[in-house]
DNA sequence: GTCTATATTTGGATAGAC
DNA sequence: GTCTATCCAAATATAGAC
C-alpha cells in the first residue's frame, strides 16, 4: 500500500505546521524554535531537515503551489463549456483558499515577499505555470464573448479579489462556498 | 501663512520615510537604525519622538487612513449620479495606491497585521468611515441597479482586486490609471 | 533634541555528544 | 536524527552626557 515513509512524514508534518505557523503570525514573527516546538523538535534538530529558515518558507511555497497547480489542473479538465471551465476554475482556487490547503495557500498568496529575490523568482516561475491555466480559460471565455475585459487584466484584478478574502470570509458563515463562487462568476460575466 | 513648524516637519518626514520603507522590505524586516538613517539621525534618537517601532507603524497608518478618508470622502462629494459617484471612488482609490501616497497606503493595506491587536482594533474603527463612503456609494448604486451583487460582497472583492494592483500595475506603463479605473467599472457594473 | 554607549533580548545557526 | 549547549549577529530600547 502507498504508505509514506517516517522519513517524509516528518519533513510533510514539519512544512504543515510551518505553513499553520506562517499563515497564523507571519513568517518574519515566526521564530525557528515556534517551528520547532510545533513539531516536538529542538530548535537546532530543524537544521538538519533544513539549510535555513528561509528554506522551509521556500518549500512550504513550493509545495502548496504544486498542490494548486494540480487542483487547479484538474478543474480545467473537467468537461464543460467555457463558462463551466471559468466557474469550475473560480471554485477551485476558493477551495484552495478555504479548504484544507488554506495555510499553505494564504502563505503563498501574501508571504513570498519574506524571500530572497533569488528564491522569489523561483517561486515565480512555478507560479507561471498555474497562472498559465487561468490564462487559457479567460481567454477562452473572452472569445466566446463571456468577459469582455481583457483576459490578463481580469486575472489580476481576480487574483487580489480572491486572495483577500482570506482576511474576510469564513466558510461557516452565512455565505457558502459554492454561493461566493457563484456571486464571483456573475460579477465577472456578462450579468 | 500656515507654515508647518519645524517639530512637526521631523515627525512627518519621519513618516514618509517610514512609509517608503515600510513599503519596500516591510515593517518587520526594517529596523530602527534603517529608519534613523533614512531621516539623518542616531538610532536612540528616534525614541525621542515614538515610544516604540510599533507606535511609527501605528501613526504611519494613523495618518495614512486620514488622508484615504479625506480623498475618498472628497471624491464623494463631487456632483453626478449614482455612476459617476462610483467611477469617482475607483479612481481615488487607485489614485491613492498608485499616486504620491502610495507607499503609505501601500503599508495600510498590507502591513497591519504587524500591529498588535489592540492597535489593529484602532485602525479598524478609523478604516471603517472609509469603507462607510465607499458602502453608500454602493448600495446607490445597488439601488440603482447598476451593480447587481451585494454592496458589501462587492466592496470586499474589490478591496481586494485594488489592493493586489500594488504588485503588478505600474502607472507609466502601457496601461494608464484613467484607463484601468475604467476597465474596473466597467467589471463592477453592468457590461 | 541629538549623540554615544550600552543594556537586554531574541533570533538564526552551529558543534559535538549520544 | 535528535539533543544540549552555545555562538554570534542583530534587534529594540534605555541612560546619561552635551
Amino acid at each position: 500500500m502507498n504508505r509514506t515513509a517516517p522519513r517524509e512524514d516528518r519533513r510533510q508534518l514539519l512544512l504543515e505546521e510551518a505553513a499553520r505557523l506562517f499563515d497564523a503570525h507571519g513568517y518574519d514573527r515566526t521564530s525557528v524554535r515556534q517551528l520547532a516546538d510545533a513539531v516536538g523538535l529542538q530548535s537546532g534538530s530543524l537544521f538538519h531537515h533544513f539549510d535555513s529558515k528561509e528554506s522551509i518558507l521556500l518549500a512550504v511555497l513550493e509545495h502548496t503551489i504544486e498542490l494548486m497547480i494540480e487542483r487547479l489542473a484538474a478543474a480545467a479538465a473537467a468537461p464543460g463549456d467555457s463558462r463551466q471551465r471559468l466557474e469550475a476554475l473560480i471554485r477551485a482556487e476558493l477551495e484552495l483558499l478555504h479548504g484544507a490547503t488554506r495555510h499553505g495557500v494564504a502563505v503563498a498568496f501574501f508571504q513570498w515577499r519574506s524571500l530572497s529575490t533569488q528564491s522569489q523568482q523561483q517561486i515565480l516561475k512555478l507560479r507561471e505555470r498555474y497562472e498559465t491555466i487561468w490564462l487559457e480559460a479567460l481567454e477562452l471565455a473572452h472569445r466566446d464573448g463571456l468577459i469582455v475585459t481583457d483576459p490578463f487584466l481580469t486575472r489580476r484584478l481576480l487574483t487580489g479579489a480572491h486572495g483577500w478574502t482570506i482576511y474576510w470570509y469564513r466558510p461557516d458563515g452565512s455565505l457558502d462556498l459554492d454561493r461566493l463562487a457563484e456571486e464571483v462568476g456573475r460579477l465577472l460575466t456578462r450579468q
